[in-house]
DNA sequence: ATCGATGTAACATTTATTGTTACAACGATA
DNA sequence: TATCGTTGTAACAATAAATGTTACATCGAT
């Protein structure tokens, strides 16, 4: 199982870009060391972040900054700026057996049921924003 | 991103064995069959189903069959008994930089969340039953 | 004794994530 | 206009996890 840690690093990029992007040039290199990651794959995930219109990066000069209310950023709009839509959060064994019943409609069967799940997982997400993280953040600064 | 097919492959089996172990002997066999996975994969599997206590599989002559009511086994209580409880749904990347206050703090700040996303899956998992994945699946039969 | 089945170990295969090296292009600046 | 640090991206390496496979000791019924 496992939801890739693309998805807390990406928080954690955005929290940096958005403590430090006032007093400082933010590059991938200083969101790596906060991260404990690789330059390139923040800039990866930089331009995914990009993609979905949340960040700005400066070209040449370098530097990211955050182009969207702090408040108008949710954990689902990063979930789905670093995970692929295409792929779902549940995985489902291929070619199910069409002579057993069960084989047959198993997808017609679960695939609603897992939506829901997912439906859930998605609701939450969205009660929570960058604005909030940041405050709970301020305080150890 | 993506949580194992194990879950989706459990499930499919809980409903072979509901479906057909009054009927017929349900092997390792037979249920790779229908999943079209691997004997040797399932019975793994089964494996953990019986840990969990949710079914027996008798030795020697074989077959599998289910130990609990149908109404009281969710979907909750099979993905627990594939997906190793320890290992969280999220993954968290190792090591984030103590030097900076974001690094510093960032489970302070992101695990509750994480812990509340989780708990929105789970409390929808459990809405879900077996008897009433069997009533969906009955009228294909 | 034989038969089909389970439980499990060991190993192979596949796939995705993450890290790394390399480099062209960019924009500011001296 | 030469230099500098940076980005964007390709290509590749390393790691890790899931899944499939082979093999075999053991079980229980007949």
């Amino acid at each position: 199982m496992r939801i890739t840690s693309r998805f807390t690093i990406a928080i954690h990029t955005m929290l940096v870009i958005a403590c430090f992007s006032d007093e400082r040039k933010v590059t991938s290199k200083f969101i790596a060391g906060s991260t404990n990651s690789n330059p390139v794959v923040i800039r990866r995930l930089l331009g995914q972040l990009k993609e979905a219109g949340l960040v700005e990066v400066k070209k040449g000069v370098g530097g990211a900054s955050i182009i969207k209310p702090l408040r108008d950023i949710t954990l689902q709009d990063i979930f789905d700026a670093v995970e692929p839509a295409d792929e779902k959060i549940f995985g489902f064994h291929d070619n199910p057996n069409c002579d057993c019943p069960v084989g047959k409609n198993i997808h017609t069967i679960l695939d609603g049921h897992l939506l829901d799940i997912e439906q859930a997982m998605y609701n939450k997400m969205r009660q929570i924003n960058l604005q909030e993280l940041l405050e709970e953040t301020k305080p150890y600064m």
